[in-house]
DNA sequence: CTTGACCTTCCCATCATTGGAAGCACTAAC
DNA sequence: GTTAGTGCTTCCAATGATGGGAAGGTCAAG
């Protein structure tokens, strides 16, 4: 199977497939005689399962340990758990921050005429203070733009 | 006021300050003869601006925009509201892509034992099919890392 | 033997932000 | 008046995950 295949069958983009290893989160592709990269079954085994991790949100460095855990058949389970239970502990960081941000955006669209006159509290808010010059909604969640 | 008054009375990085400048979020400073940047007032107002859009998660191209209606003072509140209305329904689908990914987990993590043995649902539910090889969670939201 | 689809590597762009290096400017103390 | 320390300048690079594209080699079908 080449790199497209393998691509179709796991989800993962040829690109990133080459990027994961590059940066050795997979090790590299066996070969054809013209340098095709040549995958099995097993290979898009590993494939289906980080995709499935960064549909979850892990990064690739938490991925590069699940795979390592996924391996060792002799891991503790509380290892596991404990990794995931870190990354829902930074998804509901997250989340708490689009909820302030969420929470704060209506509450000034609530405000708003949102006619044709030019007064509207949203921009005001941004404009004058709105809690003042304190450490502010990025800071206290340690987020700045959550992409 | 030089840069780094500026940067601590508005809340934003010198970096990012002199960056704003380079990509045109905020028009040049003027500078003292040898070249530093001066600041006033209205120039920390509006780096203050930023940082309050910049916290409820606008963009820089959204600030661009966000900058223009400041400053117009004709401007329909409409407008304003739109901005804001489409970056909370942005926000809003982030969120959801957060709780569907913690759900999941949080899912997977509820069978895990979280001890000594190696069983574990978690890396299993990764390593087998957790739903099939469908679109999955991030083409269904259009997020895939949510940083 | 050509065509088209595929593969290869390499470089660049994104977005917002931070870091650092090299060099110049200012301030305070000596 | 020199020196130490801080702050400013510009420029370049890195982050993380991903996509875009160019230039060139390979393969299968017609």
């Amino acid at each position: 199977m080449n790199i497209g295949e393998a691509s179709r069958a796991s989800g993962v983009s040829t690109k990133m497939i080459r990027y994961y290893e590059q940066i050795k989160l997979i090790t590299p592709a066996h070969r054809t005689e013209s340098s095709y990269r040549i995958y099995g079954d097993n290979d898009v085994h590993t494939l289906q399962f980080i995709r499935r991790a960064r549909d979850l949100g892990f990064s690739v460095e938490q991925m590069k340990t699940l795979l390592a855990l996924w391996r060792d058949r002799s891991r503790a389970s509380s290892d596991v758990k404990k990794l995931a239970l870190e990354h829902i502990a930074e998804l509901e960081r997250k989340a708490a921050a689009i909820a302030a941000m969420t929470k704060t955006l209506k509450h000034l669209a609530s405000h708003c005429h949102g006619d044709e006159r030019p007064d509207c509290p949203i921009i005001e808010g941004f404009a004058d203070t709105l809690g003042d010059t304190d450490p502010g909604i990025e800071a206290k969640f340690g987020l700045t733009g959550v992409k």
